[in-house]
DNA sequence: TTGTAAGCGTTATCAC
DNA sequence: GTGATAACGCTTACAA
C-alpha cells in the first residue's frame, strides 16, 4: 500500500493551494471558490482516492471522538446488549466505542485515565467501578459517566436496585414464603452486595414474616455454579423452612434450576427460584426463571449523559447528575407458592 | 477541567526548550542532558501533571495503535470470548480494539475502509463476511485479516469446519443414524452455509448410509427457535427415520433438547441432538449438548496475525498466508444410538 | 476568488 | 549538553 495521498497531494494535482483544497473538502467554500476550481479540486481528490487524516483532524480539534467503555466482563450476555446499546448511540453521534474489560486488568484505572488525558479519549462509561477505582478515577472526573457506583461528584446512571428488591420481597412474601436463601456471586462486586443489602432491607419491610436464612456463594461460571447449587440444595434440604432462594445472577439461578431438576427436588413446588438480568438462559432453563430485568437501554442512557459532558458548550454543560433507571419484576414459572409441608 | 499540560508548559516551568523536555521524557538523553538538567524536566512534569498528547503522538508517527474488530453480532456469547482473547493479545502490544458489528450496520465496509485509509485505524480483522462485503474491502487489503471468508488475496484464518463435519458425521453415522434433520441458521451466513455444504459432503462420504433429509430455518433467538423446533419435531414425528438433528448454533440445539423435553420426546432415544459453538448453554440444558467447539484462541490468532502484518517492517511482512484452525467435536449427553423402533 | 501562514503537540535533525 | 527548526496533515484567520 502506497502512502495514502494528502491534501497537499490534492491540492498539487489541482494547480491550487492546499487551503483551497480544505476550504472545498470540508464544505466551506460558500462563495468564495469558482464552481470550476471547486470541481478541479473534488476530480483530483476522486482521482487520488484522497481521504482526510484523522488523526491530523483530531489533534487540530482536540477532539477524539472516541470514547471508552468499561464493563466487568463482557463475556456476561448483559454486557454484551449493553454495548450494543451504547453503541449504536454513539455511531449516531459520529463516536466510536472502544471496550475495556475492567475484569481483566487491574491498571485499567491508570491506563483509562492516561488515555482520557492524553485526549486518546474524549470519555469513558464506567460499570460498577469499586470504591478504590472511582477514587483513582477522580483526576478525569469530568469526562466520565458512571453506572451503578460513584458519589455525587460523577455524573451516575443507576439501576433502580432497591425497588428491584422491594418488588421481589414483595412477590415472594405474598407467594406466602417465609425463609429463602441467598445464592451469591463471589467475588462480591459492589453491585452484588447492593442487591443483597437491598433485598435484606426490603424483607426487614415485611418484620419477622420473611428473612434470608441461609447462603452460599459462587464464582460466575457454570461449574463453579453447578457446585455451588448442589451445596445450597443441602443446606435446604437440612432446614424445611426454606422455601425460596434468591440468586445475584441468572446463570447462577439456572444452575440452581437444572441441578434441582437432577435431584428431583421441584421447582417452584419444593423451592422457588428468583434470578437477575433477564438473560437468554432465563427463559432456556425449565421452568423458566422469574428474574429482575436490568434493562440493557442503561446503555444507551450512559452514552448520551457522556456525550452531553463531553461534547456539550461549557454553558451547556449540566452539573453532575444522578439519572435513575427502573428495573422490573417478570414473572415466570420458577417461582410459586410454597408447597404445603 | 484546565487544558492538560503541553510539553511546551513542562520547558517554560523547568527553563528548558520543548526539544529537551522530549529527550528527557521519551529517555533518550542518553549522555545529552545533564542528569540535573534531565531532574529538573521531570520534576516539572510532575508538578503539571503532563501527560504525552497521544493525537500529536500517532500524528507525527503515522500509526493510530487501534484496530477493529468487526463481527456478524457480539450478543452471539462466543464472540465476546473472542473479543477478550483479541484485546488481551492487542493490549499486549500496545493496542486497542475498538468494535464493530457488522450486523447492525449495512454501510459498515464503508465506514471501516475510511477509517483505516484516515489512519484512524491500523487494520482491522473481519469475522465471516459476505462475498460483498469482502469485494468492498479490497482497497484496505494488506491491513485486514479475514476470518471464515476471503480468497488468498487477504491473510485469512479459517476454521476447519470440513474437519468438524467430518467428526460429526462420523459420531452420527458410527451410532447407526441413517437420517439426520438440519436446524439452520436464517439468514444464511457463508459461514453456516459452509458448515451446511461441509456436514453434506461428509455424510456423502458415507455414501448412501446417512443422508440429510429434512432441514428447517430459524432466526437466532430464543423465541423463533422455539417455535422453529416445534416445527423440526412435526416433520420428525411424521418420518421416524430421522433420528438426529444437526443445529447450526448452540442456542438452536438448545431450544430444541428443550422444545423435545416439553413434548416428552426423548433425547438422545428418539432423537440425538449436535450443535456448533460449546457455548455455556451447551452444558446448561439437559441432555447436555454434543457440540462442534469452536475455540476462542482465534480471535488470539488473528490479531497477532494483525499486527504483525501492520506492524511488520517492509521486509518482513509475509505474502497473505492462510491459518486454519481445528475444531474438535465434544460428546455429550444429547446424542447417542438411536433406539430400536 | 485564491493563497499565505500560524498553530495543534510531538519527535528528530542539526547547529551552537 | 542544549535549543532552534522542520516536519506530521489539517483548519482557519488574514492577506493579496
Amino acid at each position: 500500500m502506497k502512502r495514502p495521498a494528502t491534501s497537499t497531494d490534492v491540492a498539487r494535482r489541482a494547480g491550487v493551494s492546499q487551503s483551497t483544497v480544505s476550504l472545498v473538502l470540508r464544505g466551506k467554500d460558500e462563495g468564495r471558490v469558482t464552481a470550476e476550481t471547486a470541481a478541479r479540486v473534488r476530480a483530483a481528490a476522486r482521482d487520488l482516492d484522497y481521504e482526510p487524516n484523522a488523526v491530523a483532524l483530531n489533534l487540530k480539534r482536540g477532539r477524539a471522538d472516541v470514547v471508552a467503555l468499561v464493563v466487568p466482563t463482557i463475556t456476561q450476555p448483559y454486557f454484551a446488549s449493553v454495548l450494543v446499546e451504547a453503541e449504536k448511540e454513539a455511531r449516531g453521534a459520529g463516536c466510536d466505542v472502544i471496550l475495556f474489560d475492567s475484569g481483566g486488568d487491574d491498571d485499567w484505572t491508570h491506563r483509562l485515565a492516561r488515555m482520557v488525558r492524553s485526549t486518546q479519549l474524549d470519555g469513558a462509561i464506567v460499570w460498577a467501578p469499586t470504591d478504590d477505582e472511582v477514587a483513582a478515577l477522580t483526576s478525569i472526573r469530568d469526562r466520565l459517566v458512571l453506572v451503578e457506583a460513584g458519589s455525587d461528584q460523577f455524573t451516575r446512571i443507576d439501576l433502580q436496585i432497591e425497588h428491584g428488591a422491594s418488588l421481589v420481597a414483595e412477590h415472594l412474601a405474598g407467594l406466602g414464603h417465609r425463609r429463602v436463601g441467598y445464592f451469591a456471586v463471589h467475588p462480591a462486586r459492589e453491585t452484588y452486595l447492593r442487591r443483597r443489602r437491598a433485598l435484606a432491607d426490603s424483607l426487614g419491610e415485611h418484620d419477622g414474616v420473611i428473612v434470608e436464612t441461609c447462603s452460599i456463594e459462587s464464582a460466575l461460571d457454570l461449574d463453579a455454579a453447578e457446585q455451588a447449587a448442589g451445596a445450597m440444595l443441602d443446606a435446604i434440604g437440612a432446614d424445611d423452612s426454606v422455601t425460596a432462594v434468591v440468586c445475584d445472577d441468572d446463570l447462577l439461578a439456572a444452575a440452581l434450576v437444572t441441578v434441582c431438576a437432577e435431584r428431583d427436588v421441584a421447582v417452584p413446588g419444593r423451592v422457588s427460584v428468583v434470578g437477575y438480568g433477564d438473560l437468554t438462559i432465563s427463559r432456556l432453563v425449565r421452568p423458566q426463571l422469574t428474574t429482575v430485568s436490568l434493562p440493557p437501554s442503561v446503555g444507551r442512557l450512559a452514552m448520551s449523559s457522556l456525550l452531553d459532558a463531553v461534547r456539550g458548550r461549557p454553558r451547556t454543560r449540566r452539573t453532575p447528575g444522578l439519572v435513575s433507571v427502573p428495573v422490573t419484576l417478570v414473572e415466570r414459572a420458577s417461582s410459586a407458592a410454597p408447597q404445603q409441608l
